[in-house]
DNA sequence: ACTAGGTTGCCGGC
DNA sequence: GCCGGCAACCTAGT
């Protein structure tokens, strides 16, 4: 009786490889009920698209469910005489209140629900627990004695000790139990995959990467056709300017979507391990890719307020300015840094970009030169990238702006060496800023400094054409390092004042507490801050002022007021960037 | 208490 | 090509 009809409900997981939850659903089951809710993303919906084609063709099909999943699911398994719930764990922090919700509405109906784990490589309960119950905060720390079996480590050490995560599952069967005939609620016209139109959506994506697990394995079969490439790849030496052929694999969305799973990967990787003499090793590996990954869920799932600076414990408190000038600039590619730009723009087209080009951008809006607050670039990153997943996105910008992970703020990108290193002839500017598609490559990436004829003869007068840049970045960065480290010592300074309040461990699982102490800096941490930040203003008109003198050229003044002025009368600059 | 090392900076001086 | 400056960072391990 128990087991006749089950419904496997795809959130992530877009695909039929690796998925021990469908599995489970088929097992001893008469019909099987594919379900799914309606998001937003064209990229989404090309993966339900390929989803159900690909359920079709072992004789079943998707059913796209309208309505809340706690009123609708209990509906529906009455309707179908389901017994069982089948899904993929979920460890967002909207996902478990959502699936905590269902879970308890189902079970009052006597619907058993049954969670598999293969969105991450492992389960990171798990490595959790085998850390010593607190997920490490470093991606690789080398031991220098011999290594030892010690208790806490690095996250690279902790997945030696644990060992190799565990292979993906089998195929489902050939022949999947398909749903029952005459169910009204699996009406194909009521259950069909929605268009974009339908969700709310008038314009027509522009983003080149096409969502499904069909293409997410033609992705992966392109990058492991070369298996030297595979065996050698380090990351810090791709190029974030390639555009016709990105120099990395592009497969985060498909990771994102689970369109691909990450075990079937990393499986894949370790083969070719085997055979290659040689390969690359974590971080900058493509295995390494994978651990990173792995490494922010662990320690996303296990952080409270991990998308957020107040209440996270691992995150440092800084002064960010709310300059809402600088961040529509920012966000809308008109900072007047081309290779900014054109990275902003190729996020808002593409919904991709490199790595590398992150960094650069998030750098720029945090502590290199802005010094807007990360949550503000991780928000734009939110709603714009076809990648976009909660734990990277968020521990990633605190990585870029030094609130965690990464602390030497003095390490700071220039907006105009660092694309220039890769691309000196301006291939990727001219690609995405087409205004510039005619300035000579030796003024591109720093066009206001351009003779007027020369402007002119480009057809693209700076000011007027493409913006003057919002800030001087010699002078920005000066002032932004300054004011980091008055953050910094302030936070030390609460950090030392906390800690004769004892109580709580810092980074305790259970920190509910919602009060904004990071690190432990405790009831103190505010009258630190304040005071810290009057330092702060001092350091960076110091910083700037000499700075300024420095810069002799350039008309930017000496204080951060009178750029923002500057900035303000950039408005008309808007159209060079569409 | 102290030290080594940390996926991926940049500039200027030698 | 290798330093030090930026400004004295953090975590893990001894």
């Amino acid at each position: 009786m128990a087991g006749k009809s089950s419904i496997m409900w795809f959130r992530k997981g877009l695909r039929l490889h690796d998925n021990p939850a469908l599995l489970d659903a088929c097992k001893d089951a008469a019909h099987v009920y594919p379900v799914v809710g309606v998001n937003r993303y064209s990229f989404l919906l090309e993966s339900l698209r390929d989803l159900d084609a690909s359920l079709r063709a072992r004789g079943s099909r998707l059913l796209v469910l309208r309505g809340t999943p706690e009123q609708v699911l209990p509906r529906v398994a009455a309707e179908w005489g389901a017994t069982r719930l089948c899904l993929e764990a979920d460890t967002e922090p909207y996902a478990r209140a959502r699936d905590a919700a269902v879970r308890q509405s189902l079970e009052a109906a006597g619907v058993e629900v049954a969670a598999s784990i293969s969105h991450t490589l492992y389960d990171t309960e798990m490595l959790v627990a085998r850390n010593g119950g607190r997920p490490p905060l470093t991606m690789q720390a080398r031991p220098r004695g011999a290594g030892g079996q010690g208790p806490a480590g690095s996250f690279t050490k902790l997945v030696d000790k644990v060992g190799d995560p565990p292979p993906p599952a089998p195929d489902p069967p050939a022949a999947l139990p398909p749903p029952a005939e005459g169910m009204p609620s699996a009406d194909p016209a009521v259950t069909g995959v929605p268009t974009l139109a339908e969700v709310g959506f008038t314009e027509e994506p522009t983003t080149p990467f096409k969502g499904g697990e069909t293409e997410a394995l033609a992705r992966l079969e392109a990058s492991f056709a070369d298996p030297k490439w595979v065996a050698g790849f380090q990351k810090p030496e791709t190029d974030p300017s390639a555009f016709d052929r990105p120099a990395t694999t592009v497969l985060s969305p498909y990771l994102k979507f689970g369109c691909l799973s990450p075990r079937l990967f990393h499986s894949r990787l370790l083969a070719v391990y085997r055979a290659q003499k040689k390969h690359s090793e974590p971080p900058v590996s493509l295995r390494g890719q994978l651990l990173w990954r792995e490494f922010f869920y662990t320690v996303g799932a296990h952080t409270p307020n991990f998308n957020r600076m107040a209440g996270n414990p691992v995150c440092r408190q800084i002064d960010w300015d709310a300059n809402e000038e600088f961040l529509a600039a920012w966000r809308e590619a008109r900072t007047g840094f081309p290779w900014i730009d054109a990275i902003m723009t190729q996020l808002r087209e593409w919904g991709w970009m490199h790595h590398l080009a992150r960094h650069s951008v998030a750098c720029f809006l945090t502590r290199g030169d802005l010094y807007v607050s990360w949550e503000r670039g991780m928000e734009v990153f939110e709603e714009l990238l076809i990648d976009q997943d909660h734990y990277l996105n968020a521990a990633n910008w605190m990585w870029l702006s030094a609130s965690a992970f990464f602390s030497q703020y003095f390490r700071v990108y220039s907006p105009i060496s660092f694309g220039k290193k890769y691309d000196p002839e301006g291939r990727f500017i001219r690609r995405f800023l087409p205004v510039l598609k005619d300035m000579p490559a030796k003024y591109i990436y720093e066009p206001w400094t351009a003779p007027l004829e020369v402007q002119r003869k480009a057809g693209c007068l700076v000011g007027k054409d493409y913006p003057r840049p919002i800030v001087d970045h010699a002078v920005a960065s000066k002032a932004c390092i300054a004011r980091m480290a008055a953050a910094y010592r302030a936070g030390s300074a609460a950090a030392t004042a906390a800690t004769g309040e004892g109580a709580d461990g810092a980074a305790g699982p259970s920190g509910s507490s919602p009060a904004p102490k990071a690190k432990g800096r405790g009831g103190k941490a505010k009258e630190a801050v304040a005071s810290a930040a009057g330092k702060a203003a001092k350091a960076v008109a110091g910083a700037a002022g000499a700075a300024g003198k420095k810069a002799a050229g350039t008309a930017a003044g000496s204080k951060r007021q009178r750029t923002l002025k500057e900035s303000l009368g950039l408005q008309g600059g808007k159209e060079a960037a569409s």
